[in-house]
DNA sequence: CCCGCACATATTATATGATTATTAATCTCA
DNA sequence: TGAGATTAATAATCATATAATATGTGCGGG
C-alpha cells in the first residue's frame, strides 16, 4: 500500500513564493518599489536562481510583472488572479476584509445553488453518498474547533464534485479556503443547529432529484451567510475584530 | 502620452511555457513520461535556467509537479487549474471538445445571470454606459469575422465589470476565451439577429434596475448557447468538425 | 528652447558548470 | 523474509558570466 507521502512544498523556492506573495497582497510594496532581483535575494538570503523562480511563479499567478531595465513590479490589483487558491488564501488570511468575503460569498451564491441543481439532475448515487457522509459528520461533530469545519467543507466539496462538471469542481479549493475563514466568522454569531437543518434540506432535494428545490435550499443556505456578513460590515468595529480573529500567526 | 507599449511576453521562457503547456493539455505525455530537466532543455534548445523557470510557471498553474529523484511529472487532470486563463485557452484551442465547452457554458449559466442581477442592483451609470456601448457595436458590426465577436465579448465583459464584484470581474478573461471559441461555433448554426434581441433585453433590464428580469434575460441568452452546444454534441460528426474549425495553426 | 539621435547604464534574461539535498531502488545481512 | 544501510538519479540550489532590452542622459543642431 502506497503511503500518502507528504509532498515537500517546503523548498526554499516555495517558501519564498509564500513570503513574497503574502507581502504583496498586504500592500507592503505599495509605497516602496518592488526590489530588484539582487536585493530580493539579499533580503531573503537566497540565490538568484531561487529568487527568479519564485518571481516567475508569482508572475504566473498575475501578481508580478518584470521587464529588463525597468525592474519587477507588482501588477495592479485588478490583474491578480483571485481565482488562484494561493492568492485567495493570502488575501483572506493576510489582508482580511469583510468586503472581500462578501464579494466571494456573492459568487458562491451564484455557483452553489447551480451546483446543487446539477447534482440533483445528475443523481449519481455514489456522489450523493459522499454528500450524505459530510452531513453525518456535521451532525456527529462535537464542539471542537476543527472537525465541524472539516465536515462542513466536506459537504460543500461533495456537492461540487457531484455536478460532474470540472469547472465547478475546480472551485472547490477556493470555496474551501473561504469557508474555513467564513465559518470561523459566522459561528460566533449564530449557532450551528439551523445550519444543519439547511444542509439536510439540500441533501434531501438532491437525493430526490429535485433540481429546483436543491437550488432553492442551497440559495437560502448561502444567502444566510451573506446576510450575516453584510450585517456585520454595517456594524462598525466588527470588521477589525473579525480581522483579528481570522489572522493567523 | 505614453505609448501602449507592447508587453514582451515573447521571451524564451514564455515561449517555452506556451509550447510545453499546449503539449501537456493535448496529452502528449500521457504515454511517455515527462522528460527530465536536461532532456527538456535539449529538446527545446534552451538552457536549464529557462527550462526550470518555465517548469516552475507550469507548476504554479497546477500542470506539473517535480520531486528530486522522481523527476517532473504531469499532475492528474483534476488538479489542473482550469480557472487559469492560459490553461483554459490551451485546452479549448488545442484539445477542443464540445463536452468541455458545454461544461464551461454550464458555469456561465450560473455566473452570468447572477452578474446581470448584481449589475442591475448596483445601477452604476458609467458601467451601464459601457454595456450599451458593447451592444451598439454589435448592432453596427458588419459580417466581418473579428468585430462582431469583439463587440459581443465587450458586452459580456462590461456586464461582469458592472457587478462591482472583483470575483465576477476576474472571470472575464476566462469567459472571453471561451466566448471567442463559442461564438465561432454557434454563429454557423444560428443567425445573429435573435442574439442581439436577447442582449438588448438584458441591457434594458439592467438599465431599469430590474435585477430579476436581467437575470432571466441573461439566463435565456446563455441557456440558448448551451442548448446549441448540447444539441450539436448529440449529433455525431459535429464534434470533429467543430474541433477542426476552432483549431488554430 | 525644443527635438532627435547616439550612447551609457541598470536591470532582467539567458547560459553554464558545479555542488547539495532528496528519495526511489537496490543491496546487505541477520 | 525483512529491516536497515547504501547507491544512484534527479531536482534544488548556488555562483558567475554574458546577452538583451529599455530607460535615461547628454550632445548637436535647428
Amino acid at each position: 500500500m502506497a503511503l500518502p507521502r507528504i509532498p515537500r512544498e517546503r523548498s526554499l523556492t516555495y517558501g519564498l513564493v509564500e513570503s513574497v506573495g503574502q507581502l504583496i497582497v498586504t500592500g507592503a510594496y505599495d509605497v516602496q518599489p518592488f526590489p530588484t532581483e539582487g536585493e530580493l535575494s539579499r533580503q531573503h538570503g537566497t540565490s538568484r536562481s531561487v529568487t527568479r523562480e519564485a518571481v516567475k511563479m508569482l508572475t504566473a499567478k498575475g501578481l508580478l510583472q518584470a521587464r529588463p531595465r525597468q525592474g519587477t513590479s507588482v501588477t495592479p490589483e485588478a490583474q491578480w488572479n483571485l481565482l488562484d487558491p494561493d492568492v485567495l488564501r493570502w488575501l483572506l488570511e493576510r489582508k482580511f476584509s469583510l468586503q472581500l468575503l462578501a464579494e466571494f460569498t456573492e459568487m458562491r451564491l451564484a455557483i452553489e445553488p447551480a451546483a446543487a441543481a446539477l447534482a440533483a439532475k445528475r443523481a449519481d448515487r455514489e456522489a450523493i453518498g459522499r454528500i450524505r457522509e459530510g452531513l453525518e459528520r456535521m451532525k456527529a461533530a462535537g464542539q471542537g474547533e476543527d472537525e465541524p469545519v472539516a465536515a462542513d467543507i466536506a459537504f460543500h466539496t461533495a456537492v461540487l464534485a457531484a455536478t460532474g462538471n470540472r469547472f465547478f469542481a475546480q472551485l472547490d479549493p477556493l470555496i474551501n479556503t473561504a469557508l474555513r475563514i467564513s465559518i470561523r466568522f459566522t459561528n460566533r454569531i449564530k449557532g450551528r443547529a439551523a445550519g444543519i437543518a439547511h444542509h439536510e434540506e439540500v441533501l434531501d432535494a438532491i437525493a430526490a432529484g429535485d433540481a429546483e428545490r436543491a437550488a432553492l435550499a442551497m440559495r437560502s443556505l448561502v444567502g444566510e451567510v451573506l446576510a450575516l456578513i453584510t450585517a456585520a460590515s454595517a456594524q462598525p468595529g466588527t470588521a477589525r475584530k473579525a480581522a483579528r480573529r481570522t489572522a493567523l500567526t
